[in-house]
RNA sequence: GCUGCCGUAGCUCAGGGGUAGAGCACUCCCUUGGUAAGGGAGAGGUCGGGAGUUCAAAUCUCCCCGGCAGCACCA
């Protein structure tokens, strides 16, 4: 005789096991039919699986949340039917829910072609109209694996094969199709509904692993509502425009080409931005007490053999061979580089911390399908440092560098960036007790900074636990940009050292640490970021002078003047085309500021000023716009002093 | 790197075994116009590269290069 108390506080008996959907219809028979699934005891229930002991039990409706996972997990199990109807010859493999929808792994020899797709998403519609009961059934392991031994379907004999011996799995049935699955689902396939559509196929390996077979991933969009579905595919249409890959070409910043594959060729306009932003970084390093340096570009293998990262990278990295027979790596990272400048001369506990700060040229053989843009490149900049420092000093020092992170990524306009915690890797160097304060020393400076941080569990460098600071892009794709690591790896093997208090030798520890990351990547978030229109202090032509007739152009070369004495970009527009049309190629240029000057201005020396995305145009007297516009145009870090 | 798709003018794209197309951009001429495209004329391409099939290849086949999406990778 179970007892289900309600979220309200109010409890309710039954005579015999009864399930959620019962229990919304003892309520009312409204809620029952917006019920779409449950939580027993916190657990995801099925709306018609009965619940046979006391519980606490929510309800699902299609207002909440989990609704949506229910709906597009249900689509995955649907695809996935339809796929089988369409070509039996198909194995199915793992379907699961994700963020805006879901997607099924096949394997199947023939791939799927765009017909395949419409064919396959007109029969899932086709399935949600059939209304097929969903139903939930068990099995022993042993059972679930007779059964898929016997269709012959490796796949999903390796899956249940995993699960432990003597444990019991769920299935769910409806029609002809069956799944082995945690679920839980809809009672039915009519109330996924027909808000899904399906987006693209592409290669995905078998659980994940290059080494395993490569399987067919067909994703899929869904929404509880036709309204929502549209509302998804608009914005992903609106995200297309900000591609930084699109824009850069368009405002002119930077292009790419065959003969140098995931290289950079900056534009002067693109050149002014990528400088603004390095002065910018340059000045508040210099404020935080770090000190700039260079090193070699080429540096013989040995040292890298030294530092672990030939045999680890070795393949990924560019070499070149000297005359007298040795082997020169372009450098793909800073740190060895920098441990040789820390390693001149004799170190002392007073030296420290020494914060080491490079404008780091780095060039890495990406695999080529990981190439993107310029946010994932061959060639690139890191805004990198290495913070050398006593064991005693990685907490301030941690907690320095992520109040500066913070403060610079606030002042590009990031209020929200995303933290991951990376911890100890199964395979890593140095002790237990070292990794222990390693990563209680990040936890401790995450907090004092006020990070929120998502536990991403073995997924730290071998050398020591890392902070990862992560930006999306304009599509919703995660792009790891800041980083904080801890190192007591490096200094061992390149054998740094200090004198300290004591008169003895030690080890100091490594912070690596970069803000932007790659000034290429920040640049592309940036971009996209902000859809080409740049704040004013990093817009490479802050201001275009417009004149309406060429009787004012005397008067426009006046008002450049006037603006590049004030310290701003300003460029002339004296081309025999209208105003109009003027307005509307600097406006799809993302110019911020267009002044139009006539000759009513010319003569009352006033300008007309037009700002990007207004219609308006304020008259003001020359000089005091040029004051308001270079006032505006201070970069932030200047601005706060 | 893997799977799939794609590569035609500066850009966006149409075409498709038999003389290479459009819009925008570009050049010149006319227009001096008051806030998102004034009018006219012109120039511009070995159809990513190579090999093959064919009387004939931009078009079909194969190889290579590059791009896009996802997976894998990311010191």
């Amino acid at each position: 005789m179970p007892a289900i108390s309600l979220p309200d506080g109010s409890v309710k008996e039954f005579e015999n096991a009864v399930t959620p959907y019962e229990v919304a219809a003892s309520i009312g028979a409204g809620l029952a039919k917006a019920a779409m699934g449950a939580f027993v005891d916190d657990g995801a229930w099925d709306l018609t699986r009965p619940i046979e002991t006391d519980a606490a039990l929510r309800l699902v409706t299609n207002r909440d949340e989990e609704a949506l996972e229910l709906v597009r997990h249900d689509c995955a199990h649907i695809m996935a039917e339809a796929v089988l109807e369409l070509f039996p010859e198909t194995q199915v493999t793992i379907g699961p829910a994700i963020e805006n929808g879901f997607y099924y792994d096949f394997f199947r020899k023939e791939s799927f072609t765009p017909e395949d797709l419409e064919a396959i998403e007109k029969r899932m519609h086709e399935i949600v109209d059939r209304d097929e009961e969903i139903i939930r059934g068990t099995w022993t392991r042993d059972e679930a694996v007779a059964f898929y031994k016997e269709r012959n379907e490796p796949f999903k004999v390796e899956l249940v094969e995993a699960i432990p011996q003597g444990e019991t799995v769920s299935h769910y049935t409806q029609g002809a199709f069956i799944d082995l699955c945690r679920g839980p689902h809809l009672p039915s396939t009519g109330r996924a509904g027909h808000a899904f559509k399906l987006m693209k196929v592409a290669g995905a390996y078998w659980r994940g692993d290059s080494n395993n077979p490569m399987l067919q991933r067909i994703y899929g969009t869904a929404w509880l509502t036709e309204k929502d579905l549209a509302a998804h595919l608009h914005m992903l249409e609106e995200a297309e425009k900000r591609d930084h890959r699109k824009l850069g070409r368009a405002l002119d910043f930077f292009h790419m080409q065959e003969e140098a594959t995931g290289s950079v060729f900056w534009h002067p306009r693109g050149w002014v931005l990528y400088r603004e932003i390095e002065q910018y970084m340059r000045r508040r390093l210099d404020a935080a007490g770090y000190h700039e340096v260079k090193t070699p570009q080429l540096i013989d293998r040995s040292l890298w053999e030294a530092s672990g990262h030939w045999d680890k990278f070795g393949e990924n990295m560019f070499t070149a061979h000297s005359e007298d027979d040795r082997t020169l790596a372009l450098k793909p990272m800073n740190c060895p580089g920098h441990v040789q400048i820390y390693r001149q001369g004799v170190k002392s506990y007073r030296d420290l911390p020494m914060r080491m700060a490079e404008f780091g040229s780095c060039h890495r053989n990406e695999p080529s399908g990981a190439l993107h843009g310029i946010m994932r490149v061959r060639a690139f900049t890191q805004d990198d440092a290495h913070i050398f420092c006593t064991e005693d000093q990685i907490t301030s020092e941690s907690v320095a560098f992520c109040s500066l992170l913070q403060d610079i990524y606030k002042d590009f306009g990031f209020s929200e960036v995303r933290v991951k915690f990376s911890d100890r890797p199964d395979v890593r160097a140095g002790e237990d007790a070292v990794w222990d304060k390693a990563e209680a020393a990040l936890t401790d400076a995450t907090k004092a900074a006020g990070l929120e941080t998502k536990l991403n569990p073995g997924e730290g460098a071998f050398y020591g636990p890392k902070l990862e600071f992560v930006l999306t892009d304009a599509i919703g794709r995660d792009w790891q940009c800041g980083t904080l690591q801890v190192d007591f790896v490096l200094p061992e093997r390149l054998d740094a050292e200090y004198v300290g208090e004591d008169g003895n030798r030690h080890r100091p520890v490594m912070l690596h640490r970069a803000i932007l990351g790659s000034m290429e990547r920040w640049i592309g978030i940036l971009i996209e970021q902000y859809s080409g229109r740049m704040p004013l202090w990093l817009s490479p032509v802050q201001i275009v002078v417009a004149p309406i007739t060429a009787a004012a152009n005397d008067y426009a070369d006046a008002v450049v003047e006037a603006a590049k004495d004030a310290g701003l970009r300003v460029e002339i527009d004296t081309r025999n085309e209208k105003i109009g049309y003027k307005i509307r190629e600097h406006s799809t240029g993302k110019i911020p500021v267009i002044i139009a000057v006539g000759e009513r201005e010319a003569e009352a020396g006033t300008v007309a000023i037009r700002r990007l995305g207004s219609q308006d145009q304020t008259i003001l007297p020359l000089a005091q716009a040029i004051a308001e516009i270079a006032e505006e145009a201070i970069a932030p870090d200047l601005r706060k002093n």
